[in-house]
RNA sequence: GGCAUCGUGGCCGAGUGGCUAGGCACAGCUCUGCAAAAGCUUGUACAGCGGUUCGAAUCCGCUCGAUGCCUCCA
């Protein structure tokens, strides 16, 4: 029987603020969308947290079972940098113009930029990653249906979303929570060569100008989809006129995510997400993390210690735990201090799990290890709580080193069940990555490591304390730390 | 200006009506040749003011402060 039959999942859900129990529309099967990024510069540190929470929430309701076709876009087509404005630029098109290079070149270079990162980061690849150009067609279709059913028209070869239409029988800006009425008394005037109705109706096709380079031929005469729209044909596509999960950084929330409710509503008559779910942000100095201002910081800058916010280099793990143990809702603020305290925090952690396997188990267990690995199930099942995860997990790491110690006891059985919840929840479904050596090399250091810690021993044995001082002292400027236990020496790499 | 979110001990960060979050840092003790690691113990924090309640960090109101969205952004 699946595990998500035994496990009551909580989502908290941004179009109706509160938590829900998750009931995916087919038992067993989940879909999920989550907005992935414009390629026309590095993903940063702050495009990272998102998707590293959607990822996380992707391997637990794995772990559940659940059958999840997670699909994730690659916007590549630009959009304009002033929607309003028409004379606008898009991003990859001036960056390709900046670069002197082609538009698919800028695209190209920045997925693989994409790509890699995440890696880094441990990320799963998503089921299907859709490309926005990849899916004119199916964005033009989208746009014949909600022409059809009168919800937008055509000004001089753009096609425009028409708000106030369709706020008559629906109810534009109930995920964001906005009245039409509030935003128009509060908009300024129209600037006189709009082309559109109403300051709130949105593009859903632009026509091209004649040196835009990126521009595809429709009904309407050559142009390109508006930003809204790709979302809408990609979720629709692979996922259906309603799905289960959609996600994104909360400044989606606002356009983005309103006009795609409003588009799919428009054309297929259904709201298309029972489950909306926006990631907050990640800042810096209290500031959004941002392209555009500038306020950013670029996953090698971190790898690397090159930058000017942090004193030293963080692993591609620790940044990971750094961020986990905040809820994926709440603001995060990135300092030296807090990733310095992650990395000690996270180190612990892995101390602990490296000493798993050298456990001896005993007649009987004085640890309730069942109500523990149901505490932890209890923090995902909230929502995703990870931090409070964290917390408990950490409760694991005590019990190991009681274990280790000699403090306590448990039965081969409930060890077991330590071990693979531990292993669960660390590596599966927090994704954190033990900084494991190419082992050869680890097998060969440990053994080296090992030696010394005999020729050690020999020394304390025969009371020369300078011999084994020495010992410890330089395998600890090289970073092997060694520790002493009842049941002998063992030692980390940090 | 409008809409929204948030303000928790030295730092980070959970918690939403009564019961220890957790991590890092700090202090004491145990262990140790000395340390480190680990274990044990201690910290009475919830922006301010007022209200509801037997009881509020948690609900309500006001004030102050911060942030986000309202234009491209995860």
């Amino acid at each position: 029987m699946a595990l998500y039959r035994d496990q009551q999942l909580k989502i908290y859900n941004s179009l109706t603020g509160q938590k829900e129990v998750f009931k995916p529309i087919n038992e067993g099967h989940v879909g999920m969308y989550v907005c992935g990024p414009t390629v026309y510069s590095n993903v940063h540190l702050g495009n990272c947290r998102t998707f590293m929470s959607f990822d996380m929430i992707f391997r637990y309701l794995k772990h559940l079972e659940y059958k999840v076709r997670y699909v994730r876009n690659i916007t590549d087509a630009g959009h304009l940098e002033d929607d309003d404005a028409g004379e606008g630029e898009d991003k990859i098109a001036k960056k390709a113009r900046l670069e002197q290079i082609e538009p698919m070149e800028v695209v190209q270079r920045y997925t693989v930029d994409f790509h890699n990162i995440l890696q880094k980061f441990n990320l799963l690849p998503p089921s299907i990653e859709p490309t926005a150009t990849g899916h004119i067609i199916e964005q033009i279709e989208i746009i014949k249906e909600i022409l059809e059913k009168g919800f937008a028209y055509e000004t001089n070869g753009s096609v425009y979303f028409d708000v106030l239409t369709f706020n008559k029988s629906h109810e534009y800006g109930k995920l964001s929570g906005r009245k039409l009425e509030d935003m128009i008394s509060n908009t300024r005037e129209l600037t006189a060569q709009d082309e559109k109705r109403n300051p709130q109706d949105f593009a859903l096709w632009k026509k091209a100008e004649p040196q835009h380079i990126m521009r595809w031929p429709s009904p309407w005469g050559d142009g390109f989809p508006g930003w809204h729209l790709e979302c809408t044909a990609m979720s629709t596509k692979y996922l259906g006129e309603t799905f289960d999960i959609h996600g994104g950084g909360m400044d989606l929330k606002f356009p983005h995510h309103e006009c795609e409710i409003a588009q799919s509503e428009a054309s297929t008559g259904q709201s298309p997400v029972r489950y909306w779910l926006h990631a907050n942000m990640l800042t810096m100095n209290g500031k959004k993390m941002s392209k555009s201002t500038g306020n950013n910081i670029l996953p090698n800058e971190i790898f690397s210690g090159e930058n000017d916010q942090l004193s030293k280099p963080f692993s591609p793990a620790v940044v990971r735990f750094f961020m986990m143990q905040a809820h994926y809702t709440s603001i995060l603020d990135l300092s030296d201090e807090a990733l310095l305290a992650s990395e000690k925090g996270y180190q612990r952690l892995m101390d602990a799990i490296g000493l798993m396997d050298s456990l001896v188990t005993g007649k009987t267990s004085d640890l309730n290890i069942q109500d523990w690995r149901k505490r932890c199930y209890d923090a995902m099942n909230d929502d995703f709580n990870s931090p409070v995860l964290i917390a408990v997990l950490f409760e694991g790491v005590k019990y190991i080193n009681q274990l280790r110690e000699g403090k306590a006891s448990l039965t081969e059985e409930d060890l077991n069940v330590l071990k693979k919840t531990m292993n669960d929840f660390v590596f599966d479904i927090l994704g954190l990555e033990s900084q494991a050596q190419d082992s050869a090399i680890s097998e060969k250091l440990s053994g080296v490591v090992s030696l010394l810690i005999q020729m050690r021993n020999e020394a304390r044995a025969s009371k020369d304390f300078a011999t084994s001082d020495k010992i410890r002292d330089e395998l600890s400027a090289m970073g092997i730390q060694l520790m002493d236990g009842k049941e002998g020496t063992t030692f980390s790499i940090s």
